[in-house]
DNA sequence: GTCTATAGATAGATAGAC
DNA sequence: GTCTATCTATCTATAGAC
């Protein structure tokens, strides 16, 4: 065992400290400062510990700059977990539509993308992943049909496994769970400086997941 | 599938509402009390949305109560973080002393005690897994001992395993991460009503361990 | 341990000039 | 979009009587 354990350091919530929205779609100019210093904050300090005053420092903008971007602050993080969720999507339907169609590609595909994306882009799937309650039934509404396609495209595929007969497993909803649970999970602990690719954690949780539902190969690894 | 995927009430970061600190180390009184509601608030709501004002109003007793039993909002997080690692480490331990003396009934012990504490205790898991940054340096030190002597013990197994040849795992930190990770998500989705028992969430992902790790039987629970 | 009262700081949000 | 100034509410924490 090379790589330490535990050792976030002190007053951080995740390790990485690297990329924040993706570029394609940050907004450009003030708007795109404050989201990506309010996804900062709220990934390292939550929502409820991160004031319109402590953005807009980071950001270097006025709070009524802020004000006149967004309504209120939990509009904020409405739109940065609303660009999480999209941008986890579409991962996911990216490497289904060059995956191989077949059942055991198609999981590994999907492991695949889910935990690159949490590698890549981990204060976004933090703050999604863990903030999404602050928002009101209003503005969650609009944001977790996103969750639930993806949710959906996995527990899909599974079905699809198991109903093809290539593998065995005691319960397919808690291989779901375990699956999605374990990627979920990297974007606490992995950041750039580790010594190792998002693909080559990818592709090691790929192999797992495969494994857990019984069908992976011993020892060499499928990608 | 036949239980619901994506499913948290609003407002809500976990599903379950019952337990709450384990009985047998919850003081009596106002300071009991007190611990109790913030831990419901901190797991809920999270450290820095919860207000001193909101703990006293859910425990029914007057902020300078409070503030007679902790000097700080901040030492009540860091009991009942310290509390959290405390029984989450002692139900490995017990795990463990009951086991049999061979690598994989011990990795099986581990997991399975790891899964059954964050489903009886799931606000505990929650609180000390994603508000511990909150803590300045002191009080996170005499805490975090605990939580690092659990991921060693599922380390020094996991070692055990390989050294003795009984699997074979392309990268045995990133399994460390993977069983952990999926253990801990269990705290946030599990509850009472769902269906199943911690048991048997525990044997079915002792189950997916021992696949993971290239040792699990294809079929039939070893548990 | 419990109460009332409050200090001193900071919160989210806005007004209105430029 | 940016600035200064500010409103009102709430925050953590304490003082002091009982």
């Amino acid at each position: 065992m090379k790589r330490p354990i535990s050792t976030l350091a002190q007053g951080q919530r995740i390790a990485a400290d690297s990329e924040l929205l993706p570029p394609a779609v940050t907004p450009k100019g003030a708007k795109g400062k404050v989201l990506n210093a309010a996804l900062q904050l709220f990934a390292q300090a939550g929502y409820g510990a991160t004031s319109v005053r402590d953005i807009c420092k980071a950001a270097k903008v006025q709070t009524t700059t802020l004000y006149s971007h967004f309504p209120s602050k939990e509009h904020v993080l409405a739109e940065i977990i609303g660009l999480g969720y999209a941008e986890h999507y579409k991962r996911i339907k990216d490497a289904l539509a060059a995956s191989a169609d077949e059942p055991l590609a198609r999981l590994a595909a999907v492991v695949r993308a889910h935990v690159i994306s949490h590698c890549e882009y981990p204060m976004l799937a933090v703050v999604a992943n863990t903030e999404s309650h602050f928002l009101s039934p209003e503005l969650a509404e609009s944001v977790v049909v996103t969750l639930q396609q993806s949710e959906t495209v996995l527990a899909e595929i599974l079905l699809q496994c198991q109903e093809a007969g290539v593998f065995d497993v005691p319960d397919i909803y808690l291989a779901l769970r375990a699956i999605g649970g374990m990627g979920m999970r990297v974007a606490f602990w992995y950041e750039p400086g580790c010594g190792m690719t998002p693909q080559h954690v990818a592709d090691t949780y790929a192999e797992f997941a495969l494994r857990l539902v019984g069908a992976g190969k011993p020892s060499p690894s499928l990608c």
